[in-house]
DNA sequence: GGCGGTACTGGTAACGATATCAGTGCACTT
DNA sequence: AAGTGCACTGATATCGTTACCAGTACCGCC
């Protein structure tokens, strides 16, 4: 009596089904190939055989054979509860699916250490590439040295540090127009909220904000930037303390949604409960279901989520259908959309 | 001249660490292993190859040898673009991250020969697991013959005919009390938007909705029902025409939020263009960001998916760890909250 | 000196799938 | 009749890893 018996509960193997439909291993593996040089009659044997066994290839066994890649994409991002990235995410599935590959999908929650033993693992499984959403705050599990010969795109955000392909939005420019339309409203006390400096978009949605004031003539006021808010608790929490200034901000530019929600509660709480006192101008940085429903002055800085997951994944396959292609990193921007004034 | 040459490009082996250290590749294994019965000097020299040479663990290769298991689970859903099963995903995923395992995860759009061919192919690569939100039409992809030995759990819907481990939201419940809710607040017209029937739960929240109406005496109205929309573009045209009909709605329950979105729209897109009609009173099954900050009346039944992914997972890991649990398929229905009025 | 134990190391054989090579049998050509 | 080509089938070796077994070296103890 052997061990390793043909138990009914034991995942059945190319073996057991050879046997079951009376030939050999590789006849099985060539019916399931597609059936080149098999008779018909044969094949049909090796298909009832599979169908009543409930045989299911091993792709990892397959994996591991020379010449041939698991069909697998590694895509690290940073927080699954956005909204936001799980339209990436969707963005990237989307165009994986059409090039026959799937995604294995971690959440580092920014944090470092996640990322890097995310990426560990994916490498580990034989991923054919990487898309990730990087923290920012550190390179070295990124590197070339690293990551072997897997490609890697980076989206949303760059590393310092660290020249690969990149799929970023026109982060500058959509936050230099945002803030160019609050001034050409007339506002000139204007508030900053965002997230991380070591986030790379809030450095630049930054930059665009400070070039708008300076094109302007004017300065902005360290009183009214709040810097650091990841969560929408934190940017509630922000944006009241703005709006308890003795002389609050007549705008606000939030640098993400989160923020732009956060703020969004701010006021309606300020409105519900206190004297009516105007509500600032507020322009956000990505969209928000429904913002286009809100009683509130609104300018939406927006762009599609989808698209540059779908981007970030074609930068990847471009590689990997072309591994001879100049390897000198490439940068896309996206473009985003200024959206009018309501409210 | 062997054609295996360690070419620098290639993704290194065991053995290529083993050369580089000068030790075995079983010493290797060791060392990696944790490295007990290996002397320190020995792994450091092992630590350094392994540095050097950006060596990851083949971990498909390791998954083939018997009683090694993959710490993959695989994760189906519907839209990864709703904001709902994002939240969704990260619950489970944060609750596998906990037992060590990663997600594989595929969207099915809603159809179910992506839904079949993706559950198939998860099985190949040897997932310990599956989580899926079915599109419910059809059962035999899922029969334990397809499976194997691989636990199922399914999440948030029901397949007609199959009997699995299932975790729901108090669906009935949740829309009988917001249409009770309604009626106590003097409606007697209420309309009805919902997706397409073969989804549980359009089934069961509309049966909550009809059975808070006949308890009251009252007749679901043929009229103003509609149903079969699946995203908030269909949703919007469909309250569109309820708010269109000379004896329109005084109220309107929506059993998801792709509906109550669309309806939102409707609302809103009416209120600015017409007359200054009163909008309907709106009670929406799933949250929806922002939602209180919107100046129409709307309830919602509130409920938290990320509590569902964590449940599903958790129900999973349950049979994972203790294989020899009674098989019996369990059901758990999340509770649901149902909002007060407001707007 | 011999014995038993322990710490360490490596050779070998699998895991499941398949590329390669070596057939076997049959039809068809010359 | 002999040769040629093709369709089909299976035995073998291999992918990267590690469990298992078989050592080897060295210690302490009688």
């Amino acid at each position: 009596m052997t061990v390793s018996g043909s138990g009914p509960s034991a995942t059945p193997t190319v073996r057991d089904v050879a046997e079951h439909a009376g030939v050999s291993p590789m006849t099985v593996s060539r019916t399931l190939s597609g059936g080149k040089n098999v008779r018909a009659e044969v094949q049909e044997k090796v298909w009832a055989a599979v169908e009543e066994l409930g045989y299911h290839r091993n792709e990892n066994a397959r994996s591991i054979r020379p010449g041939h890649s698991s069909g697998l994409i590694g895509v690290a991002i940073t927080n699954l509860g956005n909204p936001y990235y799980g339209q990436f995410a969707l963005g990237v599935e989307e165009v994986a699916s059409l090039h026959g590959r799937r995604i294995m999908l971690g959440n580092t929650g920014e944090q470092l250490a996640r990322e890097s033993q995310l990426v560990s693992d994916f490498i580990g499984r034989q991923v054919e590439g990487l898309i990730v959403v990087p923290t920012g705050e550190g390179a070295e599990h990124l590197t070339p040295g690293r990551l072997g010969s897997v490609p890697l795109v980076l989206a949303s955000r760059t590393v310092e540090g660290l020249d690969a392909d990149t799929v970023l939005l026109d982060d500058i420019n959509g936050a230099y127009e945002a803030t160019k339309a609050l001034i050409d409203g007339g506002h000139t006390r204007i508030g900053f909220l965002g997230n991380v400096l070591s986030v790379s978009t809030a450095r630049r949605r930054y930059e665009g904000f400070v070039r708008a004031l300076h094109e302007a003539g004017l300065e902005p006021d360290p009183a009214l930037i709040r810097r650091g808010q990841q969560d929408v608790a934190a940017a509630r929490r922000a944006m009241e303390e703005l709006l308890g200034l003795d002389d609050p901000p007549t705008a606000i530019f939030s640098a993400n949604n989160r923020n732009t929600i956060g703020a969004l509660q701010a006021i309606g709480t300020r409105q519900k409960d206190g004297p009516a006192i105007p509500a600032p101008t507020l322009v956000g940085f990505d969209d928000v279901e429904l913002a286009d429903m809100l009683q509130v002055p609104l300018i939406i800085v927006s762009h599609d989520p989808r698209q540059l997951g779908a981007q970030a994944a074609r930068m990847l396959f471009d590689r990997l259908d072309d591994p001879e292609m100049d390897e000198s990193p490439r940068l896309v921007e996206l473009p985003v959309t200024v959206g009018t004034l309501r409210g």
